[in-house]
RNA sequence: CGGAAUGUGGCGCAGCUUGGUAGCGCACCUGCUUUGGGAGCAGGGGGUCGGAGGUUCAAAUCCUCUCAUUCCGACCA
């Protein structure tokens, strides 16, 4: 039984000031975390309670999926890293230290290359195969900004698990098996979810899908149908190209001299101001233009090259979209002096006429989906003051490739079925992919096949956050007294508030209830503070959020306890015999 | 890494412009009263004002440097 009277607990009345989202603010305010150092937490009891609570959950559920659990230490030598090239690829993210001898070591961002270790020494046969292992872990990253409490610190707690296979087939149905296992997880943690699919990034691999609780202070942002069930990282959006145009009498391109019009807006506005120029059906929109945005690729090899972005003028580039296409290389704004190297480009007339690798500027040009075969555009025509109207795609130009770099507009037609897409934001809170054979061949694990034959063996790694996940879930259950706990997840089953002066019977009977529910298998949390005033109590249980508060007081002179419900507020009088029969059929 | 803000008892803040005994609310301790929605009265403990250097008879306050934190952006399985 948990007392208020001797719980290592002081609730705030005042709102930290560093804290910004809900959880965070309440997990603060409620004693369940004192922040210990940036992006690091300490758990106090309570929260500690809970941490378990939901650790408990997804270990029992990833056991009931047959995955056996192991633990590797966070401290770990560079070898296998340098191996994967991650000690490199993993840049100011990863915590380095070195020993006393100065060799270095690492505070583990994630286990991919130890897990793949472990399996080489220990099997070597196709029979062992498949495998799936996890374990929960302290995971360290030097984030450049931990933020939000829980949800993003530089210390947080992951299971990550492994899958092993022979085959792609094999690995299909780990990944399956996985997806299974973290839709029981999310379900029983009681955090709503969204799947959608993802890039799979700096991991590698190919199919990758995220679980995301839908709430705004998410940082991740994505996509979903308003009609049928498709739903995806916006780096992952899929734009669905128009249908290609029959070029057949389409009118000629044509020059037209559009002198101080640097921006999209002020050549639409120049083209529709002018009778000769004028659409004959409506006005130009910036749609009709095509935008040609250079950027600069620094590859991890240190070196750096140009590329060129076609997309519709009413689109900006979202970076994050275009940095998961041209993956690992990162991107950086084409400067000045890099406009002053390639005399071929003209800054803000620049169009297909000069882009392309085998044009005037040899700068590869990529364009948006939307640019299909005849389709008609107004673009720069690589003169300065002049751009070139119905430039047709396939007659007048061909671009090197597409690429998916424009951002995603809200009401934008789904993939799938074509209706309008809505943006929202959201939680990662689990991560499942297909790893593919990345680390097995870095790190050389192999096993023989029927045939006696060495095989690569195939891996998926599938994560879910754990600390963060307990703030995900304060963050899907709270109201402007405090938290709301899904039962399985609060540190206590019942909350009872003892009120009355400390001569009064009330407080012997809270004990005796207390003792009775705990025999009956409830966990209770028993407000038997002496002197507090009953105000505070009552804040301090709607702060912490136990989903059912027990009140003792007034009622006891009828023989009836109140029973209140957190989150809805409805309170009932049960008789104090029914009491524990009563409180049993809440909880379970 | 860019932009902005903030560092004063456990928490929230004032004081800084114009240098002169470090203050308020909450929390904490003692006593009495109070006891169904963050009680009252009286008394009390706790802070070298983020750090270093400088100016000055005198620095929380002015100057320089520095560190840290938070927010926005960039970054991020």
């Amino acid at each position: 039984m948990l007392r208020m009277s001797t719980l290592f607990l002081r609730t705030l009345r005042e709102d930290p000031s560093d804290a910004e989202v809900p959880s965070h603010r309440l997990l603060v305010r409620g004693g369940y975390i004192r922040r210990a150092a940036p992006g690091g937490y300490t758990w106090l009891p309570l929260g500690w309670i809970v941490y378990r609570n939901v650790e408990r959950i997804v270990r029992e559920e990833m056991d009931a999926a047959g995955f056996q659990e192991v633990h590797f230490p966070a401290l770990l030598p560079r070898e296998p890293y340098e191996t994967s090239n991650r000690w490199t690829e993993y840049g100011d993210n990863l915590f380095r230290l070195k020993d006393r001898r100065g060799n270095d070591f690492l505070l583990a961002p994630t286990h991919e290359e130890m897990f793949t270790l472990l399996v080489k020494d220990l099997y070597s046969s196709y029979k062992d195969l498949p495998l799936h292992i996890y374990q929960i872990q302290t995971k360290f990253r030097d984030e450049a900004r931990p933020r939000a409490g829980l949800l993003r610190g530089r210390e947080f707690v992951m299971k990550d698990s492994y899958s092993f296979d022979i085959d792609d087939e094999g690995l299909q149905r780990s990944y399956e098996l996985h997806r299974d296992a973290y839709i029981k997880t999310f379900d029983r943690l009681g955090l709503p979810y969204v799947i959608v699919s993802a890039m799979s990034g700096a991991m590698g691999g190919s199919a990758s899908e995220e679980f995301l609780a839908p709430i705004d202070v998410g940082e991740d942002t994505f996509v979903r149908c308003t009609n049928c069930d498709y739903a995806a990282n916006t780096e992952a959006v899929r734009v669905r190209p128009p249908d290609p145009i029959a070029i057949g009498d389409l009118p000629a391109s044509r020059v037209v001299d559009t002198p101080e019009t640097p921006t999209i807006q002020t050549l639409v506005d120049l083209i529709n101001a002018r009778s000769d120029l004028r659409h004959p059906d409506r006005d130009w929109t910036a749609a009709d233009t095509l935008k040609n945005v250079i950027v600069k690729l620094k590859h991890p090899d240190g070196t750096t090259s140009a590329l060129a972005v076609g997309l519709p003028g009413d689109r900006e580039v979202d970076l994050k979209r275009l940095e998961a296409q041209v993956s690992p290389a990162e991107v950086g704004v084409f400067e000045p002096e890099d406009f002053a190297k390639n005399p071929a480009l003209v800054k803000g007339y620049i169009g297909p006429g000069s882009l392309g690798e085998n044009n005037s500027s040899g700068i590869a040009f990529l364009v948006d989906p939307r640019v299909v075969e005849g389709s008609a555009w107004i673009t720069g025509a690589d003169t300065p003051g002049h751009h070139v109207m119905h430039l047709t795609m396939g007659r007048d130009f061909t671009p090197d490739g597409v690429i998916e770099a424009a951002e995603i507009h809200g009401g934008d037609p789904c993939p799938n079925c074509g209706a309008a897409l809505e943006i929202a934001r959201g939680i990662e809170i689990g991560h499942i992919f297909q790893l593919g054979r990345r680390y097995a061949n870095a790190l050389g694990l192999t096993v023989l096949d029927q045939n006696g034959k060495q095989q690569v063996v195939t891996m998926g790694s599938y994560g879910i956050g754990v600390s963060r996940a307990v703030a995900a879930i304060a963050e899907t259950g709270y109201d402007d007294k405090g938290l709301c706990w899904p039962r399985e997840i609060s540190p206590a089953d019942v909350h009872i508030v003892v009120t009355g002066k400390p001569t009064d019977p009330t407080g012997p009977a809270a004990e005796e209830l207390a003792a009775a529910l705990e025999v009956a298998g409830l966990r209770v949390l028993l407000d038997d503070r002496i002197g507090v005033s009953p105000g505070v109590k009552f804040n301090d249980a709607e702060l912490l959020g136990v989903p059912t508060i027990v009140v003792v007081g007034k009622g006891l002179a009828n023989a009836t306890f109140e029973v209140k419900d957190r989150k809805s507020g409805n309170r009932t009088d049960v008789p104090v015999g029914e009491a524990v029969a009563h409180l049993l059929d809440v909880c379970r």
